[in-house]
DNA sequence: ATCGAATGCTCAGCATGCTGAGCATTGGCA
DNA sequence: TGCCAATGCTCAGCATGCTGAGCATTCGAT
């Protein structure tokens, strides 16, 4: 018979699912006690870099603004996060981190907690190449191309993340 | 110290989720037609080896006991899989695959989609290392160590059926 | 200046994940 | 043999994703 999993090619995509989720979970794990997912954290962390809209924020995240705009408002409810009137486009709302946030922000940076990085390396793994790996994979896939934009340019070694695909739309 | 989006360990954690989302998006967009998630492929893929129990798909799959039970629940109203009482062991559900949903699996096993491999070549990325980085992570990581594992070795032979493997389309 | 398309956001509804609780069956040990 | 912990599953409830629809504002072309 067929003792396969199907195609080859379906194991990747299982893999990377499974990994995400791994990771995922870990994060949750460390950050319960403050009230903040890891999906939160992200957000807060672009925040760190000053203020934006949802609509930024969703594809700096590669989400949809619906999606965004739920974990913004549990980040709200929370007081970790402010959102208030756009100041030339009122479609928008300008979301920003509140002292609270910002705190907590900074107390995770400290930490610096390493959950994936330092397995990776511990093991053999180049994580760099990893990294570059997905950031392929990402940039090949997204559906839209490279509509976030107008976030200030990271300012460490990170190279190519996500959100640095330049080009307003 | 700069402007960064946090320390560098998140970026990975962050590209993770982004390339696991946008594959499992894809997929699911080749699935709809057939009223299929990738989720449920997945374990649809995993009994075409042969029935097994809930528990031991939830190992397999690294999900919970109850996210695999409202998966396979969505599978058997749509009738792909099917839930009769276990041989032995009466606590357990023995799920297999109906003709149906044997016919679904080997129809995609035929078309043998190639979502992200192909993508990584064309790119350079080694995708035997990519995906090793990938199972190190997980088996690191994994909470529950080693408990999936009396399933049959998923590369093992390769008389299988539709023969699809790769090479195809 | 106006009208229609594009854009930003929200609500409603569905699917996958997780935790916490609770029920039935098994299985090990006194 | 009898009892209690472990195991397998389900229900309830929450968070993140997505699609589809609908509303307000802005932008662009006439």
């Amino acid at each position: 018979m067929s003792p396969e999993p199907g195609p080859d090619e379906w194991v990747t995509g299982r893999l990377l699912g499974t990994a995400a989720r791994l990771v995922e979970q870990a994060w949750n794990n460390r950050l319960r006690e403050h009230g903040v997912s890891h999906a939160g954290l992200i957000v807060m962390s672009t925040l760190g870099r000053g203020a934006t809209s949802q609509r930024d924020l969703a594809d700096d995240q590669h989400v949809t603004e619906q999606t965004i705009g739920r974990t913004i408002a549990h980040l709200e409810s929370t007081g970790h996060v402010l959102r208030r009137a756009h100041p030339t486009d009122r479609r928008r709302r300008s979301v920003e981190l509140t002292a609270s946030g910002a705190r907590l922000l900074a107390q995770m940076f400290d930490t610096g907690e390493r959950i994936t990085d330092d397995i990776l390396q511990a093991n053999g793994v180049d994580v760099d190449a990893f990294r570059h790996s997905l950031t392929t994979l990402i940039k090949a896939m997204d559906p839209i191309g490279g509509r976030s934009a107008d976030l200030p340019p990271t300012g460490a070694d990170d190279g190519d993340v996500v959100g640095a695909t330049s080009g307003k739309r």
